[in-house]
Order: C-alpha cells, then sequence, then structure tokens
DNA sequence: GTCTATATATTGATAGAC
DNA sequence: GTCTATCAATATATAGAC
C-alpha cells in the first residue's frame, strides 16, 4: 500500500464522511453541524469519524484549502488559455461563475465557514485566496494596459468582480426559476461591463 | 409606563444585551456564539438575557427583523427621492451600499445569519427581503422603459446589484486600505456600469 | 431586575469490545 | 475499521435568593 492510499483522504469511508461534512456544513454551517450530524448523512457512526479524521474542525479545513486549491488551479488554467485581456477574463469568469454556481453547496462551505478555522488554518486559505486576488487583478490591470478596460482602480474591481462570483454561492437555489447555465452567462455579461469592455457580438 | 416603553426592546438593558448580540453575532455566527458570550459582552449574568429576551433565537430575529425593514425603509425613501430612474439607482446604490460597508457588523448577522432562524421567523424576513428585490427591480424596469438602461433580465441584474452590495458586508474590513466612503463610491460606479446608464459627469 | 446556582440536553472526542 | 457506551465540557434556559 502506497504512502498515499493510506492517507486520509483517499480512503473510500474517509471521502463519504467529508461528503457528508461538506453537506451539513452548507446547510447548517460549522457551528450548527454536529459530528453526531455528519456521521448520520455518512451512515456512520459518530466514532468512526475519528478513524478517519482528527477533528470536525480539520474537515473543514480539508474541505476549505482543497476547494480553495481547485479554484485557483481552474481559473489560472482559464486565465492562461486566453489571447487578450478580454478573452482571459471572459474565461476566468466563466470558470469562477461555474464553480459557484454549480458547486453552490461546496462553494458555500468553502467561501463562508473560513471564520470556523483556527487561526493557523485561516491563513493556509488566505493565502490561496490571495493568488486568486492576483489572478484577477493581473488580467484587469493587462487589459487596462491594452486600452480594452476602463477601469479607474483594478485593485476595487477585481475584490467587485470575485465579490459577485463568490455570491452566487449565497443565494443561487437550483429549484428557483434559472439554470447554473443561465446564471453563469450572466455573470461573464456583467464582469465584461464591469471592466468596460467592448459589448460581445 | 407606556405599552412601548414596558416592551423588552425599549429598555436601555435590552438594548444593550442586543447589541452585544449582534457583536458576537458578527464575529461568530449564531451558532459560534454562546448566550455567555452575549451576557459577558453586555457586562451581564447570563440569566439577564432572559429577563429582555425569549430565547437566543429570538435575539437574532429581532436584529435580523428591524435590520432589514431598516435597510428597506432607507432605500425607498431614496427612492423616491429621485426623478429620473439613473438618479434613483444612483441614490439606492449609495444608501445600501453605506448600509452595508458603514454597518457591516450589524448587516453581516442581519444577512448571513438567516439561516438560524426558525423557519417561521425566516419567512417574516423573507417578505422584507422580497420587497427590497422589488425597489431595486422596479428601478431597472423604469429605466429600461425610458432607454437609460440597457438591461436583457431586469430580475437577474436586481439579483446581481443586491448581491454585490450585500457582500460589501463580508469582505470590508475598515483596517484595511479603503474608507466606507471609497467603497460606497466604488459600488454606486459599478451598478450604474452594470445597467448600462450613461457614464456620469 | 440583577445575581448565584443549577437542571437538562447536547456537544466533541475517546475507550474498548468485536 | 466498525460499533456501543461513555466521559468531560459546554450548551440553553430556569429557579429562587436578594
Amino acid at each position: 500500500m502506497t504512502q498515499e492510499k493510506r492517507s486520509a483522504a483517499a480512503t473510500a469511508a474517509a471521502a463519504r464522511i467529508l461528503d457528508a461534512a461538506t453537506a451539513a456544513f452548507a446547510e447548517l454551517g460549522f457551528h450548527g453541524t454536529s459530528t453526531r450530524d455528519i456521521a448520520a448523512r455518512a451512515g456512520m457512526s459518530p466514532a468512526a469519524i475519528y478513524v478517519h479524521h482528527r477533528s470536525k474542525e480539520e474537515l473543514l479545513y480539508t474541505i476549505s484549502l482543497s476547494g480553495h486549491r481547485r479554484v485557483l488551479d481552474a481559473i489560472r488554467e482559464a486565465s492562461a488559455a486566453g489571447i487578450t485581456p478580454t478573452d482571459r477574463l471572459e474565461r476566468v469568469a466563466h470558470s469562477f461563475g461555474t464553480w459557484h454556481a454549480e458547486g453552490h453547496v461546496r462553494a458555500r462551505v468553502v467561501d463562508y465557514e473560513m471564520g470556523a478555522l483556527t487561526a493557523a488554518h485561516q491563513e493556509d486559505v488566505a493565502a490561496v485566496r490571495r493568488d486568486i486576488g492576483t489572478v484577477h487583478r493581473s488580467i484587469i490591470e493587462a487589459g487596462v494596459a491594452t486600452g480594452e478596460f476602463a477601469v479607474a482602480d483594478p485593485s476595487m474591481t477585481s475584490v467587485s468582480i470575485i465579490s459577485l462570483g463568490v455570491d452566487i454561492a449565497r443565494w443561487y437555489r437550483p429549484e428557483k426559476a434559472w439554470t447554473t447555465a443561465q446564471v453563469v452567462a450572466h455573470y461573464r455579461d456583467t464582469v465584461l461591463r464591469i471592466v468596460g469592455a467592448a459589448p460581445r457580438s
């Protein structure tokens, strides 16, 4: 058995507990969720959690850190693929919006439960968040340099764009009228308007 | 002693407890806050809370409902004062942004802790939220009618504008670089861009 | 209307059988 | 690696003295 396969998150039971914790945290919040809630959703006894994970807080840490890293990877890939700043921003907005709309349950935990982490774990996540901000800001600055974007303060604008994307996870509910595709398309168009890009054909 | 003065929230001690609860809920979340936390912040014993309020949940309900009502009143007043849809939207954005930036502590509880309310209390708050949405959507529809705004879906656009304002309360921290006035001005300008209004002089 | 003391339930986490 | 049983701490809320 390899090192990787022995690590907690690699076993099927460990993953099932992580998924149960994600669903519970998204619905009730970290502090509103008991370890018994998580165990019940995973179809196991409360004690089983501690065979695979160190603590309830570590469950949140694992969800939050891996979630943040996956978003960062996704937008970096989207950003690299584009040619012009407008292309890159459009791809990044699509990727970022899709993560928050389709993955709204996971994203709700990732983006809104950070405050329940220990200070050290919160700093690990914050570092990834800074990189996510840098990806956005760099594209905006590049677009300002080429004249494609009309933006007075790229830092503030990138915060707004990220904010609008993140907040999808708070308000979006699939049982309502809009599909994720509609929400993402609207987000992408809104982002282009915010930076003052020329309307797309 | 009048009826009003005898109601719980009207006494000084009751208000002090409400303020302490607001600060605690904003920092730790509803479920992360104990009644002992609240009592300690108010400089009272845990038992004192129950002289002035029925339960911890009722504290949140009072904060959340009165907060929502105050926002609704503020944007209704701002909306009525304007002449053109652009004027009205600008005033509403200023009012809505100011509430969330300057009142970010209170707004964080009002907007992000709703899920901890009982179903009945959640519905009371949701009714006010629907009115807040209607105020925004009506202005956008009016602007589309006059040709001042270029918006394909007024419902989605009003959700975006509200979302961008609400989310200020999540990310804004006064100890960072930006003043509330800067954040509000940027929000107001961004809102006008989102609806496709002509840039202001 | 404030307090100390406490009832009662639930919490996160562990012990030990299998 | 799963379970049942349980520990110790903490939760919300109340009782009763002053």
